[in-house]
DNA sequence: CATGAATGAGGTTTCATTCAT
DNA sequence: AATGAATGAAACCTCATTCAT
């Protein structure tokens, strides 16, 4: 059982974590300034500094948290789906719903690459247990003969980056059609490149240039 | 005609311009510090702004030199290929290529989103052209039965965003497969999403240029 | 009679003093840290401030109480000793043997000069009693013809200096002569300068620059 | 042959080691503020930076230049006197008019112990020079039967510590006799020390330089 | 009395931008 | 046109002191 201390404790942390989501998602890792993660949290600058030893540290917390949360939620959602294509249907829909939800968080996401050096916390290593799952998936499909041979992991990266790439746009405010539409949108697509009856190439085209 | 100045201007933004890409791409928009920039560009911090207003000036002249020159390659190469099939993979084929030629600037363009707010100026604005003809062809393919009828932009960007996605896993080392080789995989399993559903081809990969 | 409460109070300030020498010691007076103080001291920070107001509060009390019992115990030493030889044998003797026993204490002193701007609190401040002491005792002795005539306080003082020197040797660690030959050596080498027979000019030395 | 630009760029570290020893006189290392520094030198407190690299550099510049200089007379004076006696003499006369020249740096020196820990480059250090050409001449004297035997170094730091003692003294306002006063008194006293114990000499004090 | 979380003034350092030469 | 020294606005972080519990 955790302390009044540590309950207390723990609470501030959340603050100044929501409070940094924030200020990050306006201003970015270099633009977001101490003082007014501090303001936003409703707190004195000097407290911040109670919580946690430095800027980055903050910045690599609230990664930790939100990508913790997010992949955990992830991979149930894929696990409770029971065939291949439910799985990425999963994927798609869960991804989508959550960056409508944390918006300013997936907007840190975007923005973060380079910005930090942490190694192995950038945001293709969050993504590398889904990927492991949905290659997983894949594989058994196509030797059980359910869609056409694959190379997994590849197809398993391209469902996710054309996930974060659809996030991405509607991020960017220019594309607003219902999460659940784009997911089915998507998982479709996908579906429709992996399943047996693929390229028809009976009718003459499929040709390249001559 | 363009007088004895505006030459030697020109060379000078151009000097500037390309030590800048450098140092952006090694320390990234907030860690690019304009002393790095003129040493590396040869000539004295004073001198950087007679040729530029600001930093932010010079970072979007990268952007701008960068993004004008690829698009157009980008543009033509889709022009010139006769089919959409051809012309998603000379799309695919081109921007990896160009990828690899110019990894400098690639890295400037993974690690910008939000870290600056140059509005009408990111990464996704210049790619509009680019999403338009590829959108177009799809366009043009459906209605002549070519392809199966799908969104036409909502496509497009997806061929964009995978491109996109490939590259960025390359540059972070992660795959080192030829870029001719990895152009073609994409290229032909979006072919395969698009393709009208058919008898089964098992064995057909979709590849073209045999 | 002291009530209880005055008891445990001055058993609290007791206890701080000691840990704000051990801090102080080892860090100096501007990298001494409260908070480090408090914890050495086994107590929470705030509780510090109920019995001093300030950290100069802190300072000036572990500088007066190690200061007072040192000058009573060398003064004591100095009144007991019957001859002047005694009682610079004394003094040097007790200052080194407490050196030895306080590091602590004295490598504050040592290094207390300017760091704080106490009005007659310095080291010097303190040293007057004894100096004077010895001072007294040099005058009588000069005057008694047992010593040749010399400045008496001036002479008090360099006694003094001359053993603090010695300290400061043996705690930055250069010097580790058992603490009573040390103060022999002093002791006998002051005396060898007021001894009557002392400068011996006879054999044609002592003159200077021809 | 110095360039302009060097000349310029010294004296700026001039000017900027000139007011820092003004600065850190009158508020130690601890308080010795940068801005304060930069408006005793009449410049930007970012300007100071251009010239050294941290606090602590400039603090070592101030010690090293003074030091130096300070090292460099002594030892020649000492080098010049033709005896020991002279020489003496020559260490105290010296050390007490250099200070007089130079209060605000022997300030600093006085204050300076465990402030930084610059490992050696305390004060003792550079007193070891000084040290080592005294306690030569010392031991030479001793076997040329001119003095009584002694320890030679420990004598030396002792000449060297009354030095600084009577400075201090002198810094803080206690004495105020003149300096070429107080050297004679203290070398003669020093000198009484070491006389071969001879016949009483009741009117000799020592003096040299008549 | 005791606590320790909270405060915020103040310190050091960086770096985009200006300006005299 | 070119230079690079100078500037000073921020940014990050520390720590003596206060105060609600």
């Amino acid at each position: 059982m955790r302390s009044t201390q540590q309950v207390v404790s723990d609470f501030r942390r959340n603050e100044i974590v929501d409070a940094a989501r924030t200020v990050f998602a306006r201003r970015g890792f270099a633009g977001g300034i101490i003082d007014e993660i501090a303001r936003e949290a409703g707190i004195a600058k000097g407290t911040v500094y109670l919580y946690f030893r430095s800027k980055t540290e903050i910045y690599k917390a609230v990664l930790d948290r939100d990508m913790e949360s997010l992949t955990r939620g992830t991979v149930e959602a894929i696990d409770r789906a029971p065939s291949l294509k439910d799985k990425i249907a999963a994927y798609t829909l869960v991804r989508l719903e959550n960056a409508e939800a944390k918006k300013e968080f997936f907007r840190i996401m975007d923005g973060e690459t380079s910005a930090l050096s942490i190694p192995g916390k950038q945001y293709r290593h969050w993504l590398r247990e889904p990927v492991t799952r949905l290659a997983a998936a894949i594989e058994e499909a196509a030797q059980n003969g359910l869609i056409r041979p694959v190379p997994a992991e590849k197809v398993a990266w391209m469902i996710v980056d054309l996930t974060r790439a659809s996030i991405q746009q509607r991020l960017s405010g220019k594309d607003d059609a219902l999460a659940r539409e784009e997911a089915e949108f998507l998982s479709s697509f996908i579906w429709a490149a992996l399943s047996i009856e693929g390229p028809a190439q009976g009718q003459g085209d499929g040709r390249c240039s001559t």
